[in-house]
DNA sequence: GGCTATTAGTGCGACTTCGAATTAAAACGA
DNA sequence: TCGTTTTAATTCGAAGTCGCACTAATAGCC
């Protein structure tokens, strides 16, 4: 194996990224955002043109001088599959070449679960997508609940489905479909989704908050996703809860998921079962002010400003059933944060609800398989 | 400025760094290390040997065949100073270029300080330092309290100097010395010292935990600092506490600061004064066992909870007075830690006392300095 | 309309790096 | 002692990238 040849395939594939993020629109932009002379992109350029993945589509007029040939990826040279799944469903969805979304598909999944429904439902879903997708399929990211290794693909451990311990999901996807495959834990695929489809285009630094049944964290530092020495990082449900003083009561997501706060709110016991559609069981309780919400809202800032004198974010994005609250309560959230820790008094500090729906994760292994992917150098 | 000399300066600079740190001892070592052709590092090899940066000093055989030409940094082609302060003293190292710590110096400030003041203490001892270094000084790494941008090298803002606002420390130095000057947070200059000093050096992921007059931690996240987005993560002795239920008491730090931590164990008022030399006053309550012994173990295992279920890292380096609690301490709030939260309690959880001296944050600077480092190129 | 300024993209020689073959230097065993 | 095996380092032609000069394409201005 020539290690040129795969530095070749990185730049190409780097390449198409740029355009398909719009960070780069024609030959000259591409050599700034790639690092390169001018002249060697224009070689690369070439190759991507007589391969087909991208084409030169009119001219784009800078204030002065000759105009941009602008270079566009096209949207049928092949697609890309983001699954993604817990105990209940498995989604799916198809991203064309050129990252649009284009179609999406969703299975519920039987009550008597086990590791092989749950694999052959996502080979049905995925070769459902391919049934209408233009072009051929070129990658695979599949999300994951739980500890998940993106080096070798295997998702560790999942509890609410019985037997799923070690799952090679890239390996079976990949001999299933015969494409590259990338995992990736499901909150951290979230997160991913955030910076091609969501709000984090423009950020290095965001945090992706995950309260759902469970309460995680996806941390992007960098541009990078943060996953820790064991991919474990962003548990935080994890937490003794209440963390400093009293007797221990339990642990943070006993109070702050999703289902506790619907509770809380509702004013019902721990035993209570909060209703089969979370999100309108929560908005409806949105607008009732009290002291239930007042303790959540004091709760919750507490949290977010743990999390942000230690770890610095540009802005917190908040996913799951609790964006039903609205932006009330991020601003809420927000301003009892700012009042309790005065060191986050002056700095900036922002919290909003994502605007990605309920297919966030499955756009996010999109989104890894995207970039994952790289042509192969021919010549 | 041409962009291919720019890399090879990095290659060369990079060769250097494996050089010095025992990655790689020869020319195909470091082939790997670089990740390049085996002839091209040979080029690369003869150049720094022909500016006098290494050299060859003898073979190293193998289990098999030709033996390797062992390669190694002079120590005499150069030294790197590491300076660091706070508002009682400068501290400054010498490191060879071959990276050993040869020589240090220190000097206490007055108490009416301001920033001129600060500014001509760090010169006079670096200009110490200088007087007995052999070779030219290289570069200079300089650690500094509260919110550093390196990128820039100001130093943002340091509550206990009165006029410490702003301070271009990386522009001065280096007009001052003539070479380029690196510039991070103290903290963080600990956990780059960790690196190539102390237990960090096989470790991609660990924390520094820095209880003094306030708490900070450092984030080493996959080989990288962890700065977040404003320079500023890691300040959680401005947590505040206690995190969940009752009512607000103050901030972290105010219980488990060095100083806090001896008030709590000698059983004084809030309003004590803690000793001169925290260090051997803990050393001296070390032993004994108690409820106020109990619950800072137990403040102590919820934070490293927290810390590590949000980070995920290898090991937790401890530093400043508290090691003089010993292994003891750390291995009693691992146990704390484990027993607190139930998700800790199988994975593997890491903390020991640093084994490095005072001079941590000075050595880490310099480490910075010879990090950033990189031999002209002359063709 | 032609000239200038400005930016985009290409052609081509020079320079780097690569990769494969070759040489070098050791241990081992017949 | 002399092959054989193994790993290290170098040689040298091939391939790739760069930098610079040049051409291309536009707007604005006289």
């Amino acid at each position: 194996m020539r290690k040129n040849a795969a530095m070749q395939r990185d730049l190409l594939g780097a390449a198409v990224l740029h355009l398909r993020r719009g960070r780069a629109v024609s030959r000259s932009s591409l050599a700034v955002a790639l690092g390169l002379a001018p002249s060697t992109v224009g070689l690369y350029v070439d190759e991507l043109i007589a391969e087909g993945y991208i084409d030169e589509s009119g001219l784009e007029q800078g204030p002065l001088g000759r105009p941009k040939r602008r270079l566009a990826t096209l949207p049928g040279a092949g697609w890309f599959a983001g699954v993604e799944f817990n105990a209940e469903r498995v989604q799916a969805v198809c991203v064309d070449f050129s990252g649009q979304r284009v179609s999406a598909r969703s299975k519920w999944l039987p009550n008597d679960l086990d590791t092989r429904a749950v694999l052959e439902a996502i080979r049905t879903v995925v070769a459902d997508l391919a049934r209408n997708a233009q072009g051929p399929l070129l990658a695979i990211g599949s999300g994951a609940p739980g500890v998940v290794d993106p080096r070798t693909g295997v998702s560790a451990h999942y509890a609410f489905i019985p037997d799923w311990r070690d799952v090679p999901l890239a390996e079976s996807l990949s001999k299933w479909f015969g494409v590259p495959v990338t995992v990736e834990n499901n909150l951290r695929a979230i997160a991913v989704a955030e910076r091609w489809f969501g709000g984090g285009r423009e950020l290095d630094n965001y945090v992706v908050l995950g309260p759902r049944s469970g309460f995680g964290v996806a941390i992007m530092q960098g541009g990078r996703l943060m996953g820790g020495a064991h991919h474990a990082a962003g548990e935080i449900g994890r937490w003794p809860w209440p963390i400093g003083g009293g007797q221990r009561a339990g642990e943070m997501h006993d109070v702050l998921s999703a289902p506790a706060v619907w509770r809380r709110l509702a004013g019902v016991t721990t035993r209570a079962r909060p209703p089969e559609d979370l999100r309108r069981g929560l908005a409806k309780l949105a607008g009732a002010a009290g002291p239930a919400w007042d303790e959540i809202i004091a709760d919750y800032s507490r949290v977010i400003g743990c999390l942000q004198l230690l770890v610095d974010t540009e802005r917190f994005f908040l996913h799951g059933p609790l964006t039903a609250l609205g932006e009330r309560f991020c601003n809420e959230v927000i301003a009892a944060a700012r009042a309790t820790a005065p060191a986050l008094a002056e700095a900036p500090l922002q919290i909003v609800p994502s605007a990605l729906e309920d297919d966030a994760g499955a756009l996010g292994a999109a989104s890894l398989a995207m970039e994952a992917w790289a042509p192969a150098v021919v010549r």
